[in-house]
DNA sequence: AAATATATTAGTGTAATACTAACTCAAGGT
DNA sequence: ACCTTGAGTTAGTATTACACTAATATATTT
């Protein structure tokens, strides 16, 4: 599944927030994308066209094509940090970094650095790479 | 200096070809993108808004400006080659995905990665890191 | 000079990203 | 009951990046 860079940031933040128990509404969706909410919508047609979420009166979840596309990119977003890391980055940078390349990256590309960094079960600040959602 | 995906392409392959003695022509330019010349034109005209690059009778040379930054996006795609490469990625594989990725990194992350990663002089293909013009 | 190759200009099209303006609809307050 | 407010949505516009075709200009080569 290709996306774009901010149908990553979109299908992340939605990804995050369901973890809080709440689907996320428009609004704080347009906050934290520091857009106006039309733009989000079309990110959202988007995303749904794609079948990666689906709506209802605002709300917004995950499908589970949603769901899996957000572990990858999670995962993917965390193995970089821990690889830039280890070679001295600061971990706030490293997250700048790995959100503007992490949906670049192949999975069984992602999966074969994961492995030869020894699997790690967490990104510098303690989140899990594989998340469970 | 900001440059585009497509911008980051040519100037790099003007910068390469320059080592060969002469400078790069439209044609060539437009074979090794994969696009029409009137596409190198427009990407031309924009690397030359820029400053980084000047034109006459069809060739094309870098300014000092644009060397300096084509020194710059080589080193970033070479040290994010001894990088990935340090944690088992394959040669072509790490040149594929630094092509990606090497122009968006700002040049002071990528000193203190060279730097961490023992200022490697060479990347995995042995091209000098540091390429002078 | 004619043919060929190269360079350029003008115009078009698509995708990604973002906006404003206007409309709908539901919830609350007075 | 009426009005306001907030949220969601639709329609239309704009910009930038990227790519194309068609037509024209210029240069080289035979």
């Amino acid at each position: 599944m290709e996306l774009t860079h901010r149908e990553r940031d979109c299908l992340v933040f939605i990804g995050n927030d369901i973890k809080g128990g709440f689907p996320d509404r428009l609004i704080d969706l347009s906050k934290k994308l520091k857009v106006k909410p039309p733009t989000t919508i079309q990110l959202l047609d988007k995303l749904e066209s794609k079948g990666l979420i689906s709506r209802k009166g605002g709300m917004v979840i995950l499908t589970d094509n949603g769901k899996k596309i957000y572990h990858d990119v999670t995962e993917s977003h965390r193995i970089i940090e821990v690889m830039l890391y280890s070679y001295g980055i600061p971990k706030g940078e490293c997250c700048e970094v790995a959100s503007e390349i992490d949906y670049v990256f192949k999975h069984d590309l992602i999966e074969r650095l994961s492995s030869n960094l020894g699997n790690p079960k967490l990104c510098p600040h303690g989140n899990p790479v594989n998340e469970e959602l």
